[in-house]
DNA sequence: AGCTTTTTTGAGAGCGCTAACAGAATATTC
DNA sequence: GAATATTCTGTTAGCGCTCTCAAAAAAGCT
């Protein structure tokens, strides 16, 4: 007794006994044992990580601040991929919430889920990233996808392109619906047309670009909504012999690490990848020690505009 | 005790009452509290996972394969970075032991640490990938870094370059020396000069290669020997404006996702990322399940060239 | 039927820890 | 100096599971 009270820091263990238990403690080698500890009811000392994908660039970047962040608090993290399927994801969290960790950082695959609702109202903390819950109230954090979708047109706009068209692939997620309605908001406001094409996949990038450059609504500017997107409609363009940044410019939401590398260079809305992971996990943290407002917290990260060459900008 | 028996599985219980059990495990949704299991010295079903990054695309993929792999076999991932860090390392592989789990498939920061001797002549079972451990004996799983890098010059020198460079990043690692020493063997074998550049890190890449190019050895053609080396390889060159597959040939270890998207594109030898993870994974449930042969056993998967433009081959 | 063998079920203990309580040592007050 | 409050240490019990052992039920045998 005196030495769990020593190792959780209880009052009343006098310095000296405190002094000969951690003297013995280093002499022994102990450590305490979690599977004992977590049965008497106490905490897990870890934490579950839920994304869609790990190998998603986005991810593995929010996937490796959060595991920093819950290391430098003493937490281990146990990861899971969702594989953007809300039955694996529902699984997952099952399995998390009864292994037990002490709360979830969860990128959802759908924010309309049912049972997000019911994981939600469980007894243990959930915090959101990247994409809130619609239908249940969690902390969350979320870059400001209106306000970098606005960036993104201002400066298309900017530029004296009237003809801007959004391109969107996994419309399902919250996220990218934000990016579209403010997309079309921004251009309605400035009495522009606001086209968009919806992808279902990025194969799809091709077929659906070829019909666009070939209608008579050829856009002079794209913002693609995500990097997958970006991506696939630059593999799209120079498949088609467009050329980016003279032919029509182009402006990605995320930025990534070969957007300098490649010509032109790409601009983008940059989001603060690392410090979603670290606010998430700093929340969640929270949450678990009882710490935190009574109601849900909310935060939005700024994002950034990184001028670049494919906009028309330079070079 | 019956409801422990049927649960996993032991003979000596009738079916009948089994049939009773489980239905009463489903009305009541009992899930057995694996603290309680892992108390009992019981399996915790459960595998660590340790990287040196998980933001970097290559131990990104094989997260992924590990992660997938093991939820199959209905095991958990626990999540922890190395930083490239041995004292870290020595303390995730520390806190994984006593967390605990079952095994760790690691990706070893230097394959000489004194740590992991410690560690390989534990009671839980490791398995090694990307990087071999020297001076200890586990399982382990590596691509073929020997043949990958003969294939690499072969073909440069197939093109009729002679003067070749190997450029080489992270040469403490194993894999990196090993495609280093294949490399000059192969030149020396063929009677042609075999010049490296080691850098102790990516930002030195464009000093190195200035002063390289500027004097009388200025390379035909540069094997870099990995990912981040190519892609800093790379930066270097477009700084220099020197161009690549004209003024030089380039082809890098390690296939990467925008090669085919940057011009031109970059000729490289990919490893089966994915493969080394789940081989890994395969291997690390092998043993926890006391199955596997009593030596190590040393996986070597085939890697492949694959042509593009930065060899100077199509354009 | 009476016995042994096999199958099936249950009772007891203990894994290592901490909450709750009790008792001992020390400090504070009147 | 006695009564009280405070600080410190140790004892007991129990978290939910599985091991061991014992007893009950069923099956097989003479």
């Amino acid at each position: 007794m005196t030495v769990s009270r020593t190792i959780n820091g209880h009052p009343y263990v006098s310095d000296a006994t405190a002094k000969r238990v951690q003297a013995a403690i280093r002499k022994l080698g102990y450590r305490p044992n979690l599977a004992a500890r977590m049965l008497t009811g106490q905490l897990s000392k870890s934490i579950g990580l839920i994304v869609p994908n790990v190998a998603d660039p986005f991810f593995s970047v929010i996937s490796r601040a959060v595991q920093q962040a819950a290391r430098e608090a003493g937490y281990t993290v146990w990861l899971a991929a969702s594989d953007n399927d809300p039955a694996t994801e529902e699984a997952e969290i099952e399995q998390m919430t009864h292994h037990p960790v002490d709360g979830i950082v969860l990128a959802p695959v759908n924010c309309r889920s049912k049972h997000l609702k019911v994981a939600a109202a469980g007894s243990i903390p959930i915090v959101t990233i990247d994409r809130s819950i619609e239908i249940a109230s969690t902390d969350s954090v979320e870059a400001e996808n209106r306000a970098g979708a606005n960036m993104a047109v201002e400066h298309l706009m900017g530029h004296g392109y009237t003809k801007i068209h959004c391109v969107a692939t996994d419309f399902h997620l919250r996220s990218i619906r934000l990016r579209v309605e403010a997309f079309e908001e921004y251009l309605r406001r400035a009495k522009l047309p606001a086209r968009k094409l919806i992808l279902s996949d990025t194969a799809s990038a091709l077929p659906g670009l070829t019909s666009l450059f070939g209608s008579r609504q050829r856009p002079q500017a794209i913002f693609a909504t995500n990097n997958a997107c970006t991506i696939a409609v630059i593999e799209a363009l120079q498949t088609l012999g467009i050329r980016i940044g003279r032919d029509v410019a182009l402006i990605g939401f995320d930025d990534v690490n070969f957007y300098t590398i490649i010509r032109p260079t790409i601009t983008a809305i940059s989001q603060p990848v690392s410090e979603l992971g670290r606010t998430a996990t700093r929340l969640l943290l929270e949450r678990i020690h009882g710490q935190g407002p009574a109601e849900e917290v909310r935060v939005t990260l700024p994002v950034a505009l990184i001028t670049r060459a494919s906009c028309g900008c330079k070079r």
